[in-house]
DNA sequence: CAAAATCTACCTAACGGTTGTTAGATCATT
DNA sequence: AATGATCTAACAACCGTTAGGTAGATTTTG
């Protein structure tokens, strides 16, 4: 929906352009990047870049449109183990912070460059990202009904879920102390002993 | 420790000025954020702002000092009540989210606005916050020695309780569905069960 | 006590730099 | 000849910052 340009995403110098902004925007935020410092990187001058998009703004909502579709293949995740909750949580957990970690700069610009996304692409995410979140919600609410997880509040529990994984892009570093299973594998016993799972 | 000016923050004007710099900081960004709309809200000339404070970056600076001291006074909490692990998580769960609460624009700055903060008043917050979240991780730590929580790893059980905790800034709306008490509490049974405390 | 000096709390005007954006040209490939 | 991919040059807007001024309050001094 994104209505810029003669350029699908995939196209090898658009994807480019993409990969380079979001690891800017993620780097410095949208307002402090300047399309000379995109261009620069891609070694092109800045100007050249209005022939791949249509301005600075169409820029930052093809990164993040491109995150929310990998959100969405996130939802579809969730809702296809249905019969098992307490296996679907760690599922969860996992898929969510791998995908993550495999495109920190897309979702870091999803969650810290929100609020510079026009309205209308907003809109857009926004029933996106709400149809994740009441994925998770549902699965918690599910847990519930069966005795197996306890909340009081499951529209709660799944946003307190929701920070403590999208947390790891803050203080996780790649090649630090802690290897990614071990970080992951940390947030899913966090969640499952927060939500009332029995031992691991 | 901020060099800047002759003025205390607790002038009215420069309480003023602190207040509107973090409201606005927090919610359009640092760099979104012109010293001639800081100014407008102020009733003043962007020029006078220098008045008060030296430059733009001294203005953050200052903003993200004082929500420094208030951390501050959050990791002495931590660190008195020694007897009693579980008591101790409880309380700092509940102290934590009620002071981010009350100073959302300043701490919301912390957070999100941390890059754009001068190389040495950085350094300076760094001390802080790594003293606060070392007297969070020695609660787990200790806990775990006595038995009475469970943690593979003291310092990333750290840092995903404090993202469980400061997302509440993130979800959480004042006058919304929920009252803030039940906001903490929520986080509270969260972590006290992913942390292994039995019951409430 | 009154006049002079200083200080407080702002203002206007301007400057140099940066930024997003546009128009039009260039050149290799098809 | 046409198109794809890039360039140069320029512009208008905005930004942080500085210089210098001013009206009124406060303090100092003869």
């Amino acid at each position: 929906m994104p209505d810029s340009g003669h350029f699908p995403d995939e196209a090898p110098r658009m994807a480019e352009l993409l990969d380079i902004a979001a690891r800017l925007f993620n780097e410095q935020g949208y307002r402090a990047t300047s399309l000379a410092e995109i261009g620069e990187e891609l070694g092109m001058n800045k100007a050249s870049l209005y022939y791949y998009v249509n301005s600075k703004d169409d820029l930052l909502a093809r990164v993040i449109y491109r995150a929310s579709q990998r959100l969405r293949l996130l939802a579809e995740g969730i809702s296809e183990d249905t019969d098992d909750p307490q296996r679907a949580l760690v599922r969860l957990v996992e898929t969510h912070c791998h995908t993550l970690l495999d495109h920190p700069n897309e979702f870091g610009t999803v969650i810290f460059q929100r609020r510079y996304i026009s309205a209308d692409i907003l809109l857009e995410i926004s029933d996106r990202e709400r149809a994740y979140f009441d994925a998770v919600k549902a699965l918690v609410a599910r847990g519930k009904e069966r005795g197996v997880f306890r909340s009081a509040d499951p529209g709660v529990t799944a946003q307190i879920l929701l920070d403590s994984m999208n947390g790891i892009l803050r203080w996780y570093r790649p090649g630090g102390r802690l290897d990614r299973d071990k970080a992951v594998g940390a947030i899913a016993a966090f969640a499952c002993h927060a939500i009332g799972m029995e031992a691991q």
